[in-house]
DNA sequence: ACGAGGATGCTCT
DNA sequence: GAGCATCCTCGTG
């Protein structure tokens, strides 16, 4: 299985989370195991975008960065890991996309379970039916162990990569607004495999 | 099936 | 002190 590289990430961060749906996401443990998930739901943040991470840190003139701040890793190298605390309780997995210098990551918000599964159940013990391991962003860094470890880490390589898809059909993709946010609702930059049961039961922020 | 509410900590004002 | 790119539990139908 081989990495998508940083030229992947080196791109539009509109184009990167489209094309990121039906690649994987590979996590490779220290036990050996290896967990591969389908990714059927991404979201697109960009540095123009009221919902980006740091988009007050942003001269919105002329894209130039006038303060500092955490939103500051959205710039780093593509292809670098942003992990981000919401609610105090769940870690979310951003890839940086875009040049150096130019803010952008995409959210990886939902996978399938494709290699692993029963790792991915022992580290959700308490969940009910296994569409629930990996149906949103919060749930799916639990089944792959993900955390603030990763933070401005080199994700094109092991032991937390991308890779291209398996060749398996997953169906056409549609977009919606993106989720749980207050300001950019217009912008429909949630991308997702329509009627995949694995794509996050929540609710676009515009409706 | 669905909705309300609570948990919990970091960042910025 | 407020807000937040969420999830789970416990009500009610």
């Amino acid at each position: 299985m081989t990495p998508l590289d940083r030229d992947f990430f080196d791109r539009p961060t509109l184009q990167v989370a489209q094309e990121l749906i039906g690649g994987r996401l590979v996590r490779e443990l220290p036990s050996g195991d290896r967990l591969v998930g389908r990714i059927v739901e991404t979201e697109a943040y960009t540095q123009d975008d009221p919902a980006f991470h740091g988009w007050n840190l942003v001269d919105q003139e002329t894209g130039e960065l006038k303060r500092e701040g955490r939103g500051e890793d959205l710039f780093a190298a593509p292809g670098t890991g942003y992990v981000y605390l919401i609610y105090g309780m769940y870690w979310l997995l951003n890839v940086v996309t875009e040049p150096e210098g130019t803010g952008g990551a995409v959210l990886v918000r939902a996978v399938e379970p494709v290699e692993g599964i029963h790792v991915m159940r022992a580290h959700r013990s308490n969940i009910d039916r296994d569409v629930n391991l990996t149906n949103g962003p919060g749930k799916l860094t639990i089944a792959f162990d993900i955390d603030d470890t990763f933070h401005q880490v080199n994700l094109t390589e092991s032991p937390l990569y991308f890779a291209d898809p398996d060749g398996a059909f997953d169906g056409p993709i549609e977009t919606s607004s993106r989720i749980g946010i207050s300001k950019g609702v217009e912008r429909e930059w949630r991308f997702f495999i329509a009627d995949h049961p694995y794509v996050s039961p929540a609710t676009p922020s515009d409706s």
